[in-house]
DNA sequence: GGCTAAGATTGGCATAGACCAATCAGGTTC
DNA sequence: GAACCTGATTGGTCTATGCCAATCTTAGCC
């Protein structure tokens, strides 16, 4: 099996951290590729990789440190609650208006092309670091979602406490992709780092399509949860 | 909004296989650096994204090509079938045995460190290609697992017909991971290349786990379904 | 004490180039 | 006709280097 070179580097910085605290600062590039007798160039390919995996994090002009665990824990998947497990969530919203639907929008909610759809573009945080970029379609007609959903902060229960409609199931498509420059500048991360893209098209008793969104999730930083089946008698 | 260079160049290169064909070739990597007027190390960086992507797949000595499409959709989130949607699969077992529990794997299963538990390693392949890296760890007493195993070939099915062990629930997480040199051997793909790691702990009606697995799955020619609450009404 | 300017340090980005390894096409040899 | 060699082509890896941008430290000044 062939090892590339920045490859072994990688394994030698792991070694390099073991057991430091996050927040530890690591010995500059130039002092690493002297040290590992090598160019700059190919250590910064492994410390790519390592910040990519959360691992490390990279600040120009101060360093590179030992990261934080992911320790934040979604459970996006499994529920049809919008918190997180644990940590103090906030979403902050960026844009909210009626736009005609785009093709693809049209197709997932079942409506023709063109015909109006409410978008609301936010973007999740959980502590003080942003978790994700969520763009949500929803069709029909909500006279004063605004006003409905400033109120209350969570679309599901808007739409059920305002409009009596109820989200009964979802369908979750899950896949990777890599930060784009607009994505980066708005989870704080680096363009080309891997996300978790997960794309939901949720529906009421009827079967009637009631949202579909697309959500963005730092790859680096968190980890999902999904339980499905009967939960545990125990635990 | 800051854009690196390589940036414009991958955007550049979409628009030039916009509407191509899966297998179609591009231009060769020194000529694309003289048509786009920069280095190949930036146009290599470009393409390294596309291939991370699934957009674009190269290959040593020949060239680089338009790939096939995203198309194999996997439902592991979902039930506790094994089988994918739609492609015909076969999993290849690559080690079935007996060994002590280290640490971790005891803590999943809930049982003490070095007690003895079954470890069931395979690659599913969905059609021709490798699809995911399965280690399956089984605790318990299983008289004559392996002869049962290979009977059936799908380890939820000998669990519950040759020993009335049956899957009720299952919590996944879902993250991301870069393949390692092992992990991209395995997998028919480049070390680096973003994963997806699933790992899966199963419990029966008594809330005893039975089983819990670590996946990897490729991240460039995959995706992933859940479908959670109730199937809609009509589709 | 507090502000500012200058310089050093650190990571970010892009280039040019050398050499290796796999592939393929064409010619040669048997 | 089949097998083999050879050279050209293409992607794979690594190096060395230059300059930019953000940050921090220090010295100087008021």
């Amino acid at each position: 099996m062939k090892v590339p070179k920045y490859y072994r580097q990688k394994v030698r910085i792991l070694e390099l951290i073991e057991g430091e605290r996050p927040g530890t600062m690591l010995p500059t590039e130039r002092e690493l590729a002297d040290r590992f007798d090598t160019s700059r160039t190919t250590v910064r390919q492994a410390l790519a990789e390592l910040v990519a995996e959360g691992r490390l994090d990279r600040v120009q002009g101060r360093g590179t440190f030992v990261a934080e665990p992911k320790i934040v824990h979604v459970r996006q998947l499994t529920s049809f609650s919008e918190d997180l497990a644990g940590l103090p969530t906030d979403s902050v919203v960026l844009d909210l208006r009626v736009e005609p639907a785009n093709p693809e929008v049209a197709a997932r909610l079942g409506v023709d092309a063109g015909e109006p759809v409410y978008r609301l573009e936010r973007v999740r945080r959980a502590g003080s670091e942003p978790l994700a970029h969520e763009t949500a379609y929803v069709p029909g007609s909500l006279p004063d979602l605004e006003r409905e959903f400033t109120r209350r902060g969570s679309l599901y229960e808007t739409l059920r406490d305002a409009y009596g409609q109820r989200v009964v199931g979802a369908d979750d498509e899950v896949e990777t992709a890599l930060a784009s420059p607009a994505e980066a500048e708005i989870l704080g991360t680096e363009v080309g780092l891997p996300l978790l893209v997960i794309r939901r098209t949720a529906w009421n008793r009827d079967g009637t399509v009631m949202e579909w969104t697309r959500s963005v999730f730092r790859g680096d930083r968190f980890r999902f949860h999904a339980r499905i089946g009967e939960v545990p008698a125990r635990v």
